[in-house]
DNA sequence: GTGGTCTAGACCACT
DNA sequence: GTGGTCTAGACCACA
């Protein structure tokens, strides 16, 4: 499914996070899909349940997925993830953050353009 | 010269050394000028002095300023700050994050395409 | 009959329980009609048959309902609800709940006053 | 300040929260005001540190304090907590569910609309 | 079996 | 000192 880098900065419950937030936005995990239980995916990434739990929690409140006391956990239609125009906002934020690094190490303006290029292209499947 | 955010998750020393190293690649500050020194800085922004300090400690790493014992604080040429590989590799990794956060909210290629082009120009003065 | 919702917070065995309140007090179901099986009601819900008997099991508690063994189940005459002290002070207690969540959210008390009052007139055969 | 109750049904981290809402809301602490930190609020209500962070995650979400590393967590201006027209349909929801509940038990609708008055003025100070 | 809550105790980064 | 994350292990309600 996917792997958790545990020497990473990024703390685990949100690798967990985004890695669940890729398969269900690029479409391999489809809507109604039940997600493993929070033991089983604590047991596969040999992770506490709790991380685990913690993750699921933030992706219930992103809309993501949602949960079901004693039957489990689910993928939500894709539709109730309606992007907040917040969210846009707060992304847009993040990006112009991200590239201002770029511009104070002194790279011109056309190899920033190149690598966010290569960046957006790394991604096959994005419509 | 520029103010720090209290309630942002950016730790305030971060902030400190971006508003800086903006200031300084952007030609606000030039080669040779005199930063304020860490206890006027801590005053003027009402943050603890420590913190003051580990900004620049940071800059300085990073070739932003040298410091001359018992003198002050300077701004280096912006030709020192070299690019290092690895630096440019964090920034890149960074650029990564942030349009995969435009990715999960459901935009279109074409759509983050413009979002990020707009952010680019925005740096009018960026060659 | 009824539907129940598998994304709500709400347990199922509990939303079972209040739809069928609600047709045994508004009349829909009258005193003496037959309720459906367990497995029959288990099997138009899809749900699990456990979750159906408890619901019915509270139902019986709290005098909706009655079983006749071998016969099946029925519905109690609504005279037979006696309103317990402690089940209304459980449910001011609910309302007082629902209440301060209006509070927390800024609402005027006479916005607040409105809005009740709304949804105490939504029905319409409420004596 | 206020205490909590171990042995109700409902969980202690929602206490706290409600309880805290409850303070800001009414006014008797203001934007600005340090909330007491994570240790010492842990201390005072003899629950475990950990309990008492994700009452704060969960206040910090709704808009109700903010948390600055390393100085404390504040409460929030209250033009900032602006009621989300979902979160009133939430809340009206939950009102109506609750009104239910005394229409399930037979009282009539001129005593529900009496203990509903009773509960609304229990808040003297609702404006 | 499922998720939800809580405790106890450790480690980290920021101020 | 502050909040943030994680582990380990226990208990509960729901299905």
């Amino acid at each position: 499914m996917f792997e958790i880098d545990v020497k990473s900065r990024k703390p685990i419950s949100e690798q967990i996070v985004d890695n669940f937030k890729e398969l269900i936005v690029s479409g391999v995990m489809v809507a109604g899909e039940k997600v493993p239980s929070v033991r089983e995916m604590a047991a596969r990434l040999t992770v506490n349940p709790n991380t685990v739990q913690k993750a699921y929690r933030t992706l219930e409140q992103q809309g993501y997925i949602y949960t079901s006391a004693g039957r489990g956990t689910f993928v939500e239609s894709p539709d109730s993830v309606e992007a907040q125009p917040q969210d846009i906002e707060q992304a847009r934020s993040e990006v112009r953050e991200a590239i201002s690094k770029l511009y104070y190490l002194g790279i011109s303006k056309k190899e920033a353009e190149k690598t966010i290029k290569e960046l957006l292209d790394e991604r096959g499947d994005w419509k």
